[in-house]
DNA sequence: GCCATTTCTTGTCCTGGTTCAATGCGTGGC
DNA sequence: GCCACGCATTGAACCAGGACAAGAAATGGC
């Protein structure tokens, strides 16, 4: 019950220069959820109503395309946050599912929850614009990324994007990160094996 | 030489409540800038140190892939902003280029400028965390749309988020914001009138 | 007005990735 | 312990879009 605040803590702690007391109140702000394997907490269509801390598992976030393909647009693991922040900040349906991929611990907190932090904690709203400044620039590159390189390279940043997250994801999961189908990665990662 | 300062006082009017004293000491820290077609204003490798309003014309922001690929992200006509968010942030290097497609005129302010302004006007910070909340939201409909289509949904989705823009680019240009080679555009161009 | 360059079109062949089976392999439920 | 089901692998046929090549048409510089 206090570790969870600790990771918490430490992130926004490096994001800006926050007091112990800012801290705590703050982390007394998030709603802590437990969830299950393949728990949605969010569906397309409805208005994302949380931004969420993961303090264990791991979540991911993806949509559905017109032929029915899930692509995942990233994966949330330990210290990561996740919600569709254009869906919160301005009120509107999204067209994003946000899915447990295990079972997984969050921090969570509502619209209306963190507009009073931030009347509370004005230091906090630097600490979110950093944040959401990474989370364009992480976007961008990851656009940059699907776009320009051939699926090989994607799954490989993959790996390396995502040390460890390997060996915890199924591999048709990945493939939806990658933007190709499972049987594709497995004749990839067939090639590749081989190749060394 | 008062008309472009109207544009970029009335847009920013629109995203917080500032006063007309507010928007003249905004209007007089930016940089008018002429280009011609084909200026770079930003070359990949370079840290951006311009955030460009655009009063004429149209410029584009695009990278380069590994097969030596244009790839645009986005057009700025009239109206718009561009620049390398990521980059002047963040005083990193960037991977894009950013071009005038016409003869342009653009506002420019650079990152001292910019943190200046600022502390001048704490209400502007308001209005550019919604501009780039904003920014966020756009890049990621434009990245849900690139991976999710095929290549004549992206073309028609070009179309309609910027109309007008057809007649003044060169197709092979418009190709390189759809992801597709010029020859397949005109393919394409050719299928789709042939139908109706 | 003329040449050069840029822009657009069309055809042929090629490739990365998909679709649709069929088969094998754990592994969790009861 | 067995069965069912989710998950991974492999193969064959297929397709969207790319690469290359060759012309036609438009544009612009002077």
């Amino acid at each position: 019950m206090e570790k969870p605040d600790a990771l918490i803590k430490e992130t926004l702690r490096r994001l800006a220069p926050l007091t112990d007391a800012d801290l705590d109140e703050i982390a007394a702000a998030y709603v802590r959820r437990v969830a299950p394997r393949r728990t949605l907490l969010l569906r397309a269509g409805e208005v994302c109503d949380f931004e969420a801390f993961v303090v264990k598992g791991c979540l991911r976030m993806y949509f559905i395309d017109q032929k029915g393909k899930e692509i995942t647009l990233f994966f949330a693991p330990e210290g990561w946050w996740i919600g569709d922040l254009a869906s919160f900040t301005q009120r509107m349906p999204s067209r994003f599912f946000i899915e447990c991929v295990e079972d997984s611990i969050v921090l969570r907190i509502d619209h209306a929850g963190k507009e009073a932090l931030f009347a509370r904690v004005p230091l906090l709203e630097r600490a979110f614009r950093l944040a959401v400044q990474r989370h364009l620039s992480a976007l961008q590159e990851r656009f940059v990324q699907a776009l320009a390189s051939p699926a090989e390279e994607c799954y490989t940043d993959f790996l390396q994007k995502y040390p460890g997250l390997t060996e915890r994801l199924p591999q048709h999961l990945i493939a939806t990160y990658v933007g190709i189908t499972p049987e594709f990665l497995s004749k990839l990662r067939g090639r590749m094996g081989r190749r060394r």
